[in-house]
DNA sequence: ACCTAGATGAGAACGATTCTAAAGTACGAC
DNA sequence: GTCGTACTTTAGAATCGTTCTCATCTAGGT
């Protein structure tokens, strides 16, 4: 009885047209585990549409992002990645191989804001921990 | 009584060579109220340094960052800040402007990791809180 | 079946950053 | 003070991620 994760009732749920190249991205996004960037869901599907643009899947990506479907996290260097986690968490960045773990803080944060800030509405906020994934350590010549 | 903050002083304890644009350029920095980006830097030196390259600036901040004289901020799109503040603070953020503003976390975070990221070494930790400030609040139409 | 707002695809354009290689300079050694 | 060299600067090309343009195509309502 559990909500079924199907891209094409979600795409339509979110009023978003079902087109075949959107259904295999959000499908991607939905089977991918993990935090892909558009270059991994772009190769990933070129196989099944080898005329897909990568624009179509930039544009994708940004109408999941403001529908709610996925999250955008941009974090440290290089390229965007796409979280089909849209609970609210954070994340865990490897310095050395940018590997991305979620994780979820015990209690919000508080925060004292600076005068210069007085009145600064708060939407929402993402921790950026970074350190040294287990992979590297083990890895480490040191 | 107070340490001096002079730039020659403070490249050569960081043991960096001393250029006129490297004094000019963490001079600015020292002097410059908020987080500037590369660009900032650049046009504000280009009276006294008209051939300046670009890539003298983004060569120059590497290494404030790597001797730990200023501190690079990745904040959601665009273009890298630098911040002369080197304690370990955090952000806000405007979504509509841009702005940043320093915070202090009341207490640190307290995070559960979960097994797969079991044996994460961190190193340091950075919140972004995303929201209105308040100028852009008072501009707006709703 | 048809119409049209919206989606796609190819490639150009863009902004931020890094790279390259040649010419210049800081600074320690003498 | 002069010299040598390792480091620095410069201009421009190159790279990377992303956005834009616009002609063609299509999903989905009528
Ligand atoms: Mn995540
Ligand atoms: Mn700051
Ligand atoms: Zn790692
Ligand atoms: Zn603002």
């Amino acid at each position: 009885m559990q909500a079924q994760k199907d891209a094409v009732q979600l795409l339509k749920n979110a009023g978003l047209r079902v087109t075949p190249q959107r259904e295999a991205i959000l499908q991607f996004l939905l089977d991918y585990d993990g935090h892909a960037t558009v270059d991994d869901i772009y190769t990933s599907l070129q196989d099944r549409f080898p005329s897909m643009s990568v624009s179509t899947v930039y544009n994708t990506v940004k109408q999941l992002s403001q529908v709610g479907l996925v999250k955008e996290i941009g974090v440290g260097e290089g390229a965007s990645r796409f979280d089909i986690n849209v609970e609210p968490h954070h994340h865990l960045v490897c310095t050395r191989c940018g590997a991305l773990f979620d994780f979820y803080l015990e209690e919000p944060i508080r925060l004292s804001v600076p005068p210069e800030a007085e009145g600064f509405e708060v939407e929402d906020y993402h921790v950026e921990v970074r350190g040294v994934c287990p992979r590297c350590k083990k890895q480490q010549v040191s």
